[in-house]
RNA sequence: GUCCCGUUCGUCUAGAGGCCUAGGACUCCGCCCUUUCACGGCGGCAACAGGGGUUCGACUCCCCUACGGGACGCCA
């Protein structure tokens, strides 16, 4: 059997982190079997459904590399196909007319509740003929009166669903457009698919669904409903918990493959495994590996898959997201040292690409001010002797690389007679305005020896306003 | 209210009856490395929801309770 999965957002907002998930291991189970992942937007509600959404879906699954085959479908250009199947259930006498009031329904729903049934009382299953003035009808499923809904399960295992607890759903409403729990099955039925991998909110609707299949003289697929992801206080996500939004989380300088790995992880593993490279998942994934309960977001842990991924992610992902991040704040990175050099020399020291930007900022346009404390410590008249030196060791270097300029750092410690962090330190603030930075001797490699005498002398004018107004 | 699903360190998880003195990861805390800040290395704290069974033996199987999540829409 071929596998074919699909992802079938709703574009009523962006793509958040749940719906990444579930994408995710859709196109891994997909890719794992040598199978198709299609992507399907599920746009029956006029009123709810944007074009922004859409986009916003598509710009999501493109940043984390969710690369799904053939065009996407979207249901509202399936209007007269839904149509064939909504005849054929009410000739088969699988569907009926409804006029009810909304009115009438949400008393009966009330009611219906208070004596724990489904919320539709069948008030207008048997009808011959429509009654007089009523509104526009819409059309309701047939629920097989008694007997149950069974079916496995590829991630929670067997399910029995009585068939007295399931409600004679809306399949089409008032006005002629279709609802979620029917064409999901059509489509799923044209769209071929083989396995649907969806969150576990839908598990109870798997029931009505597969008696639409029944009813329609198909055998259902296979499900799989994974667990929901749950906010860090074990809340169901909502906007209050924050960054929701996948291309939220690019804008606070997170990794694609680092949210991916930190997705996946959630609710399946693979032994004591945490790093997976995207052909391992692939290779790894499988439904059987899918937990059952739900799991909370915890950002610490993305954080801390972030920094690795800084460090050892792919050479192109990191530099392309760092070239976003330094454009974001105005730099030009083709006007600057090599991306990737400057990457290497900075990815040891930040948890985001936001920090890593922040950090590199300087090696691209001189620096505001010295950071006050560092200045203050380091820039003294104590130190003009120093930079002076170092200065003229760096001027008469011959080759501009980490190791000379080491050698020449030395030398000069040697010259004075002092420990190394005599030199390091006024050196380290005069070139990058800050105390922390990387080692003096990569870091003026990757800044070059122009900016770096120019630094020196900027650091020499400082040292003489301070003594002036010392004086 | 009814129905469905679930429950291992604070969090993500390993665990398919003896391999469990319950393992790994994040966080936190120590120590080491070190020219700053980091990275890294080593070590530590910390869990089988509760109660009944089944069994020679239960984290693992069954039942009940508690708790958590979901569903009961002319939303998906």
């Amino acid at each position: 059997m071929t596998v074919r999965t699909r992802f079938a957002p709703s574009p009523t907002g962006y793509l958040h982190v749940g719906g990444a998930r579930t994408a995710l291991f859709c196109y891994l189970f997909a890719r794992h079997h040598s199978g198709e992942f299609l992507l399907r937007i599920e746009d029956t509600d006029q009123d709810r459904s944007t074009e922004t959404s859409v986009q916003a879906i598509f710009d999501g699954l493109n940043w984390l590399d969710i690369e799904y085959d053939n065009e996407p479908v979207f249901q509202s250009n399936r209007t007269e196909r839904y149509q064939e199947f909504i005849d054929q259930l009410l000739d088969s006498g699988h569907a009926y007319r409804c006029y009810c009031s909304k009115e009438r329904l949400e008393e009966v729903r009330k009611s219906q509740f208070q004596k724990g049934l489904p919320g539709y009382d069948g008030h207008c299953r048997d009808l011959d003929e429509a009654p007089a003035d009523a509104p526009a009808p819409v059309i309701r499923f047939r629920n097989p009166a008694d007997g149950s809904v069974r079916f496995t399960d590829l991630v929670k295992g067997p399910i029995e669903k009585a068939n007295s607890h399931l409600n004679d759903f809306v399949m089409v409403r008032a006005d002629g457009t279709p609802t979620y729990n029917f064409a999901v099955v059509i489509d799923d039925l044209d769209m071929e698919i083989s396995h649907i991998i969806r969150g576990d909110d839908h598990l109870d609707n798997t029931s009505s669904q597969i008696n639409v299949y029944r009813a329609l003289g198909h055998e259902p697929p296979e499900f799989a409903h994974v667990p929901m992801i749950l906010g860090d206080d074990g809340e169901r996500l909502s906007k209050r918990h924050g960054a929701l939004n996948v291309m939220q989380y690019r804008v606070d300088g997170f990794l694609p493959d680092a949210l991916l790995n930190y997705l996946v992880r959630l609710g399946w593993s693979h032994g004591d495994q945490e790093i997976f490279s995207r052909d391992e998942l692939i290779e790894l994934f499988d439904l059987d590996d899918v937990n059952k309960a739900p799991s909370r977001f915890n950002s610490e842990k993305l954080m801390w898959l972030n920094q690795h991924y800084i460090q050892h992610g792919e050479e192109e992902q990191v530099t392309m997201e760092l070239s976003f991040h330094l454009r974001q704040r105005g730099i030009e990175p083709a006007e600057g040292p090599p991306i990737e050099d400057v990457w290497r020399l900075l990815a040891q020291r930040a948890d985001t690409m936001v920090e890593l930007a922040d950090q590199a900022d300087f090696l691209y346009r001189e620096f505001e001010d010295y950071e006050e404390r560092a200045a203050r410590k380091q820039l003294r008249p104590e130190a003009e002797e120093i930079i002076t030196k170092l200065g003229r060791a760096f001027t008469e270097l011959e080759d501009w690389d980490a190791e000379s300029i080491q050698a020449a750092i030395q030398g000069v410690v040697d010259d004075l007679g002092v420990g190394f962090g005599k030199v390091g330190q006024p050196l380290r603030v005069a070139v990058s305005g800050r105390s922390a930075a990387p080692s003096n001797d990569q870091m003026l490699a990757v800044l070059g020896r122009k900016q770096t005498l120019k630094r020196l002398s900027r650091a020499l004018d400082y040292i003489e306003r301070r003594k002036a107004s010392e004086a």
